[in-house]
RNA sequence: GGGAGCUUAGCUCAGCUGGGAGAGCGUCUGCCUUACAAGCAGAAUGUCACAGGUUCGAGCCCUGUAGUUCCCACCA
């Protein structure tokens, strides 16, 4: 069983390793066990051209820590992964690879592109899975997904088509985002709106068969060209007369209306506002209720349309340049104001969106919103942290219609056909098919399906929906869901109300919500900005653990955090740390020790850590159960190394050396609370806590698969846990005063303890000797404590001959600053229990304890009376 | 214009249902004590943003204020 082992953890040599060892052992793999309750967490799928960051570090920590502590507590433990087809962000970097060999989607044609996109998945989509892995991720991969294979593929056209039928889809023509670059259609999740800098244009109208003008503003002149109607408040004074007058459109000349609208808000600008019907989303509204005709300005990557010869063919930026030149030159242009204003962009590309007419796929939402409003209101999926659920009921409740065409082929192409001879639209499941009415053949729609389309489904189609698979019916609804803050409106509230409508049932019992792992001055981590951190260099340099650790160190659900590297490095250290406790112990353990029981005679020291022991696992449970991650991994962090490492290895040194029957009761506890610790940590730190199972443990069995520890009420020792604080307290204020006074621990020195609890102080010779200093231990009733340094403590005085060193008057300084600190105690205590409020209504379990808190206190300061009378 | 978060030690952050403020890093002192100097033993440091309120008792609950970050929203 004696081992070398470095001084050092190296986790390089440690982590491939053991992974190979965990895929070889099919640890991850999880089979429906009717004889087990289950547990499943399906991966938010990252995209096939993502390269991991630090957001899917974080993502996959959390997720990885809460199924290998499941599967540790027993249950049928499923985390399914996958990644995601990532439509609009695939195709433009395909798209981009393609430009710079100088060829087009075009020249290549659908089919040729498909290829080759098909190829770009194959050479991409794995990398990020191999990513994944590096953190130590217990993924299932025998069943990994993807959200364009063909059981999701099948999932999404059964969903398009009973949606179809039950009418939650239909076709229609709206005004909707267009993004110029990408060239599709976008969601209004896709949008992200942001602050430009820009003008306020004010303009005037002629009015037809009058001298007057009207003057309006507008941020966007260029879209004048499609301009059919200018609006006015109807309750607003200055423009009544006005309204079913006509005005002259400056440049085009055209006539167009002037209308009564409530949209307008007679406050701002002028108060009356240019109507583009096709190029506004307000407008658009305005001109169905005057039934105003929309005239398209812009080709698709928002050039001027041929209609306008001047203009044809510019940019819309360079028209709007033209144009706003052309209205100064016509005396059009009143004034120009500098102007902020929201634009909406490309959540893609960043590039502005145009407010465009087209005909597109919608879902209708309001049906679906109500009963995924319902689950989260009914307690059936619950946010954590709750706030949460607040910008869920928000999104949902304000909801539009989903536009879900996209104008890109990389995607789930629309199964719907039509019949270019009589106009025919089937929507099926075929791949090709004849029109039913008149039997000719029919053209697929060319538009593909929203990449949320498919991930909204996530949930059961990879579980094997629309089959009745096995999976399906033991790990259907899944049980939490682990994703950023920042996709609850993208995929969080899809998936919900897609397994309400096709399982009948939530997706999920709980979303856990995390925040964003910032730079270490606070700022997101972006492409743009150069201040990304490559996770995988992270665990490169401290090892996938460390970083583990830290991500899931300090950081409440919900919140930001930031990345800083010192973070990491300590907890690289404390990976180090729990190394050299293993190394100690292995090196002290003779041949063939088992520690497979504790024995029966525990000393105080050994119930003193058993039982904190037991109260940690007992708390680690808990918090879990709560998924206060961060909570949980503070309470290990100190429980290994300040009560383990620092206290009772030191603890049973003495032991150890000293041989025979406690030597081995020391090795025994050290070693079953060294399981338990490596127990309660794997989830956090897997690696580590696998490699020195292994050698600590040595039988062939894996750590991921053990019991974890519960709560044992067997081994709750409170009594011996508070004896035990009495000879701590000694050690402290023995070491304490001894730094105050600058002594080495090389100086040894005599140890006079008076107290009257002979038999509790009995117990910790050794380790006055060995923590304390102490040259010999006598144990007395009385003291006189001429010539000594004093400690004082609720349950003994500590007397330390040092006369050489001893200075009365430093000496009476220190024991007057106990006092001040003791008098301090005894003054809040008796206040309190000097209030009548207090002893009235404070539980009496409290009032009880501050009463014990004042008692000691008053016997200590009998003591520091004492040795400060003794002193004179 | 709505909504949410944050404000705690020099820095980064914890703080569970209200019961005398914590950690890591940094600083200072002393230690190469045979697991670990990526370590050990100690020390110092806080009007818990501000102002009210509820309570016997508030970092925690309520109201308001300020600063800050973010989300949502069609003001041309």
């Amino acid at each position: 069983m004696k081992k070398e082992l470095s001084k050092l953890y190296d986790p390089s040599s440690v982590e491939d390793k053991i992974y190979k060892y965990w895929m070889d052992g099919k640890f991850f793999h999880a089979d429906p066990d009717p004889k087990k309750e289950p547990y499943c967490i399906v991966i938010p799928p990252p995209n096939i051209t993502g390269q991991l960051h630090m957001g899917h570090a974080l993502d996959e920590t959390l997720q990885d820590i809460l199924i290998r502590w499941k599967r540790m507590r027993g249950y049928c433990t499923l985390w399914l992964p996958g990644t995601d087809h990532a439509a609009i962000a695939t195709e433009a970097k395909i798209v981009e690879a393609m430009r710079k060999e100088g060829i087009t989607k075009e020249e290549l044609g659908r089919e040729g592109f498909m290829e080759r996109a098909w190829e770009w998945k194959k050479q991409y989509g794995g990398r990020i899975v191999e990513q994944l892995k590096k953190l130590g991720s217990s993924c299932d991969w025998d069943r990994e997904r993807f959200t364009m294979d063909e059981g999701c593929s099948k999932a999404v056209k059964e969903v398009f088509i009973k949606y179809y039928e039950k009418g939650l889809i239909y076709r229609g023509e709206r005004i909707i985002n267009w993004c110029p670059k990408c060239k599709t259609s976008l969601s209004d999740a896709e949008v992200t709106y942001e602050d430009q800098a820009g003008h306020f244009w004010h303009l005037r109208y002629k009015i037809k068969d009058s001298d007057g003008y009207l003057e309006l503003a507008t941020t966007r002149p260029e879209t004048l060209l499609g301009d059919t109607a200018v609006a006015v408040n109807p309750n607003d004074e200055r423009y009544k007369d006005l309204v079913g007058k006509t005005v002259i459109l400056p440049i085009v000349h055209r006539e167009i209306p002037v209308v009564a609208d409530d949209y307008v808000d007679p406050e701002f600008g002028t108060g009356v506002v240019k109507i583009t019907p096709a190029h506004d989303p307000n407008d658009f509204e305005v001109g169905l209720r005057h039934k105003l005709p929309v005239i398209n300005v812009m080709n698709d990557d928002a050039t001027i349309v041929d209609d306008y010869p001047k203009y044809a063919g510019m940019d819309r930026y360079d028209a709007r340049k033209a144009i706003v030149e052309d209205l100064e030159a016509e005396g059009a242009l009143v004034k120009t104001e500098d102007y902020s204003h929201n634009v909406g962009t490309c959540y893609r590309c960043g590039t502005t969106v145009e407010p465009k007419v087209s005909t597109q796929w919608f879902v209708k939402m309001e049906p679906l919103a109500k009963p995924a409003i319902d689950a989260v209101k009914n307690g059936e999926t619950k946010f954590v942290p709750e706030r949460f659920d607040k910008i869920y009921f928000h999104w949902l409740e304000n909801i539009r219609d989903w536009c879900i065409s996209r104008q890109i082929w990389w995607g789930h192409q629309i199964p719907a056909f039509y019949c270019d001879d009589c106009g025919e639209m089937t929507v099926t499941k075929e791949t090709s098919c004849t029109c039913p009415k008149c039997g000719k053949p029919m053209r697929q729609d060319p538009d593909t399906l929203d990449t949320w389309f498919s991930s909204a489904l996530w949930p059961f189609s990879t579980l094997g929906w629309p089959d009745k698979t096995e999976d399906l019916e033991y790990f259907y609804p899944t049980n939490t869901l682990v994703t950023g803050y920042d996709i609850i409106f993208f995929w969080v509230i899809r998936m919900m109300f897609s397994g309400l409508e096709n399982m009948g049932k939530v997706p999920f019992d709980t979303v856990l919500i995390h925040g964003l792992v910032r730079d270490a001055q606070g700022r997101k981590m972006s492409k743009s900005l150069g201040n990304g951190i490559d996770p995988l260099e992270v665990i490169a340099n401290y090892g996938a653990d460390a970083l583990r650790f830290m991500l899931a160190t300090g950081n409440a659900p919900g919140n930001d955090m930031r990345y800083i590297d010192e973070k990491v490095k300590a907890s690289r250290n404390f990976a180090n740390k729990l190394w050299n406790a293993s190394r100690f112990i292995m090196m002290n353990l003779p041949e063939g020790f088992s520690a497979d029981k504790l024995p029966e005679n525990l000393s105080v020291e050994d119930k003193w850590i058993v039982s904190k022991f037991n109260t940690l696992a007992k708390e680690v449970n808990e918090n879990l159960e709560k998924f206060e991650l961060g909570v949980a991994v503070a309470k290990l962090y100190d429980f290994i190394w300040d009560v383990y490492c620092d206290w009772y290895i030191e603890l049973t040194k003495p032991r150890i050396q000293a041989g025979g029957e406690s030597a081995e009761n020391a090795q025994t506890v050290l070693v079953y609370v060294m399981k338990g610790m490596l127990k309660l940590l794997h989830p956090f730190m897997p690696f580590i806590t696998e490699e020195i199972w292994q050698a600590l443990v040595d039988d062939g069995t894996a750590i991921m698969v053990q019991d974890f520890p519960m709560y044992d009420e067997s081994l709750s020792f409170t009594e011996d846990e508070a004896v035990f604080e009495k000879i701590i307290a000694g050690i402290r204020g023995i070491r304490n005063c001894r730094g105050e006074m600058n002594v080495p621990p090389s100086v040894k020195a005599k140890l006079y303890v008076e107290t009257q609890e002979p038999l509790v102080f009995e117990q910790g010779t050794m380790f006055f000797e060995r923590l304390a200093s102490a040259s010999e231990v006598i144990i007395t009733n009385h003291f006189d404590g001429k010539d000594c340094q004093t400690v004082v403590t609720d349950s003994a005085r500590f007397f330390i001959p040092l006369s050489e060193i001893v200075d009365t008057d430093k000496e009476r300084a220190r024991l007057e600053k106990d006092k001040a600190k003791v008098q301090k105690d005894i003054d809040f205590l008796s206040g309190k229990l000097n209030n009548q409020g207090f002893i009235s209504k404070a539980p009496e379990k409290l009032i009880e304890a501050e009463r014990e808190k004042l008692r000691k206190a008053e016997e200590k300061m009998a003591k520091i009376e004492k040795s400060l009378s003794a002193l004179k």
